[in-house]
DNA sequence: AAAAGTTGTAAAAACGTTTTCACTAATAAT
DNA sequence: ATTATTAGTGAAAACGTTTTTACAACTTTT
């Protein structure tokens, strides 16, 4: 229904390829005929096929964005930064939620490489080798954001220094004074849970403060892990003292327990956590935090792949090609 | 450079085309030239090339997804219904930040033409009557969501009765004995927005309560507007003594308004909003509140576009194609 | 004034599928 | 034993573009 090339050019009696280098404006045509087709475009509302020109041109405009949860703050404001650089540059975003389900994941990922996407960046959930490896061997550029894989192969990757902040905010505990400091964090072959239970590790070994194993959190970056992980770490006999919640739901979930148990928050059990940001301005608990610049990585990501697209050089030396980009947290304490 | 069925075709000396009904399983192939082709799809690993598949079948399985802020936790949750569903269904979803700008919304989805999407599901922020006659005369089913147009025509629109939401809410604060009730809504192009005013009005109204042009701001939906707008409010000669806010950013933006005056949010200024959902578990402040089934509203557009698309019957007594679907709101109040 | 280059255009091939049409070979119905 | 059906397949057209090739008509260079 929709009209095309050949009923423009049928119209004005010439050529289809004459009608599609006016479209496309590069190549040659005379002003005449150029003003022709421009008029007979306006008028019937012409409006190029983007299949069509996908598959001729075997680009798709399109960018695929796999991240576990579009609900969570973090990946919302990921993909909104992806989806802004996206639009600058004439591409579309393709959202998937994998729903922190490594089959949903690969499966997608399968998928969104059938509809030809020009790139994709993923918040992986996997620990699969393969899987990276058929990502990276694909032919289109990738970036990994939160998590990367953890394999010996160049990849692009745009996160902060989770061991680093991890280990500056347990500094921050241990610079109180306190000693018993537990971690909660999320599912290790996530390497933003790997590298912050890293850094809390390597914080408390350089102070001379043991590790006990009752104090090591596994959770899966939701409320409820950081509840009940807290609830049972405060009916240990020995119990914590300070927390360094791997993310603000977990953070969350253990105040909770805290409270249940009849403690306070900061005087009882110091916390600290990655990304709580506040933008009810209505928590009064001050809950010390790294907050990552979230849609910025959103937006680096895309860029980067953008970049990858283009072959061309980036003009801002803030990061490379074909490397990992790591954005400084900022260290908040409201 | 991936494999495509000319290449299967050719290894195994028979016709493309018989490769392709092998693929796609609904024509007959003889048992043995179907073992063969699956055997080389599988030691080949072709997957079909699905810009091809959508140029020649003309449909691209792909649904638009139009929304103001995907940051909002309120967009981001009906993208996630609609998603999931859209998954269910073999669709993918492209998201489109319109960043509450209606240019930007209205090139966004002639955009999505361009691309052939087979649906689209608009939260929309414009007025143009035009605008929604395009869309409504374009040849795919469309769903407004959030808002709707205000137009004479049918057309598919999910959302909650807002106008009795807000007259409950505002019944729950004249029952209470308020009698200076203000409300702060968004723009009023935007039906959530005036509708919840009517609602506001008609309360008052049936309650022999004058409405007060100094009690009703107009903000956007965000926190900002709240704030300057219930500051505003509270420097006039005669101050609201209930605060019916139209979400949930405007209800925390009035009450950092009000603490900074010095003002107690529930004893001195009591607030009613809507879709205020606390997932901190750290908001001590009562706001009563209604709140959407979010992530519903954005699986039943989704579906109602399937349906559309597949021209079935609905299975559901819940709802029906061409109409609009409201949903009951919770009144949450805790 | 011949050779070389430029401009503008049309025709046709290509992108990778699906589907229609046509045909053969086998089977079923008369 | 003829005719009608059905099963299985291949060739070719189609989806709507872009791009390559070719060529005619001018311009410019020598």
């Amino acid at each position: 229904m929709p009209v095309k090339l050949v009923d423009i050019a049928k119209h004005l009696n010439i050529s289809v390829s004459t009608v599609s280098r006016v479209v496309n404006g590069k190549d040659r045509v005379s002003d005449e005929t150029r003003e022709k087709v421009l008029k007979a475009i306006k008028e019937f509302n012409y409006a190029p096929n983007e299949i069509a020109r996908s598959l001729r041109s075997r680009t798709s405009k399109t960018i695929g964005l796999i991240v576990p949860d579009i609900s969570n703050e973090f990946f919302a404001l990921l993909s909104k930064g992806a989806e802004a650089i996206a639009k600058d540059n004439g591409y579309f975003l393709i959202l998937c939620n994998s729903d922190y389900d490594e089959d949903m994941e690969k499966e997608y990922f399968e998928m969104l490489m059938q509809k030809q996407v020009d790139g994709i960046i993923v918040a992986t959930v996997c620990k699969d080798e393969k899987y990276f490896e058929r990502i990276l061997d694909s032919s289109i550029p990738s970036v990994f954001v939160d998590n990367f894989p953890q394999i010996k192969r160049n990849f692009n990757f745009v996160t902060i220094d989770n061991e680093k902040a991890a280990y500056d905010l347990t500094r921050h505990l241990i610079d109180f004074g306190y000693k018993e400091i537990a971690i909660i964090t999320g599912k290790l072959q996530e390497t933003s849970a790997l590298e912050r239970l890293g850094g809390w590790k390597r914080a408390l070994n350089e102070h001379g403060i043991k590790v006990n194993n009752d104090f090591i959190g596994i959770g899966d970056f939701k409320f409820d892990s950081g509840y009940r992980i807290m609830k049972k770490m405060l009916e240990q006999s020995k119990k914590p003292k300070a927390l360094l919640a791997a993310n603000n739901f977990i953070a969350y979930g253990a105040i909770k327990a805290i409270r249940e148990k009849g403690l306070r928050v900061r005087e009882d059990i110091y916390i600290v956590c990655f990304d709580a940001t506040d933008n009810t301005g209505l928590i009064s608990v001050r809950i010390p935090s790294m907050v990552q610049t979230t849609k910025k990585i959103g937006e680096i990501a895309l860029d980067i792949i953008i970049k990858r697209l283009n072959n061309k050089e980036f003009s801002s030396k803030e990061y490379k090609i074909f490397d990992r980009v790591i954005l400084e947290p900022t260290f908040v304490n409201a």
